[in-house]
DNA sequence: TGGCTTTGTTATTGATCAATCACTATCTTT
DNA sequence: AAAGATAGTGATTGATCAATAACAAAGCCA
């Protein structure tokens, strides 16, 4: 049967789950494949069935996370009017950080990955918010748009680290 | 002979500097004793005599790396006057970045280390160079201290992430 | 019914690594 | 010079893990 199959694509989608959870919670490098297998319900060798590498489902992991932050993003931008913008994004931000607090984590653990594969990740991550946040303030007329965009992602990365430490205070003003 | 001797107190210091490089290049988890042994130029066995567990001697880094930063900060701080202060803290932090590549990578995946041990430690970090800054800012009669502080932060975070990943288009404004 | 594909498992392995042990050599002090 | 402390090493181990190999069951279709 062909990969489209819908029983492949929901295991595939269920092992990157069960991967964003446990690489989240112990670290990827620290994680095991067979604590993945677990937490998707499948013995540890079938994981290599589709994901041929533990550094492809990470990778996996990454394309999955990343993917929620700008497909809301998207919706927010499309569906906001120019002065709610930004505090829509931000609210947005928050929601994904509440709701999907591991997907984040992992995205900070990889900021530091080595890997060749890992850093064009990350950099297409941000690069592609990067744009998409920008082209939404020129489009709203804000002014010094590249600035409030610079400080928008550094809210977030500060969001982030103040999540992590569950240290509240890191945002206050 | 005393653990105040200097023989000794070098060696400890030459064995977190070798942690530190050892630790940034290849990641905390995947790193290995040898390899830091080997860096320091003494025996993998020998680490264990300074450090007991591989934890402790990366409490003993994040110690080293945060007392860089809050040294300089308190520097910086003392010696400038009120109105520059602000951009010779970002100035100084730059040039912390440029000049200690490795300490920083080394926070960054701090950042996401579960062990309460280093989650205090990143705790301790944090809050002192804020309450640092605060206060400095608050004795300089910055205006709105708090929210400024908390920018200071972000994009220090923001330019980690940069550096990290080489994407100086993020610091853009 | 019997062959082919898909889905999945058990068993295993070769490598790797933190930590311990047992030991040697080099000072220091009297 | 001898005893005791300090500095340091080689060898080993028990555990852990990514990845492979070999096999089995279930569905499908001609």
């Amino acid at each position: 049967m062909a990969k489209s199959n819908f029983t492949s694509v929901n295991r595939k989608a269920e092992i990157v789950s069960a991967a964003i959870e446990v690489f989240a919670e112990v670290g990827y490098y620290r994680a095991t494949t067979a604590q993945v297998a677990q937490r998707a319900n499948i013995s540890q060798p079938y994981v290599f069935k589709f994901f041929s590498t533990k550094e492809l489902l990470l990778l996996g992991a990454l394309e999955a996370s990343w993917s929620r932050v700008i497909q809301s993003f998207r919706q927010v931008i499309e569906q906001t009017s120019p002065d709610l913008l930004e505090a829509t994004l931000i609210q947005e931000y928050e929601n994904i950080q509440a709701m999907h607090h591991n997907e984040i984590l992992l995205q900070m653990q990889a900021q530091t990955i080595q890997e060749e594969a890992i850093r064009q990740s990350m950099r297409n991550g941000f690069k592609e918010v990067r744009e998409m946040v920008l082209a939404a303030f020129q489009e709203a007329g804000v002014d010094k748009a590249e600035e409030r965009t610079m400080l928008f992602l550094a809210r977030g990365l500060l969001c982030n680290v103040a999540v992590a430490l569950s240290m509240p205070e890191l945002m206050k003003r």
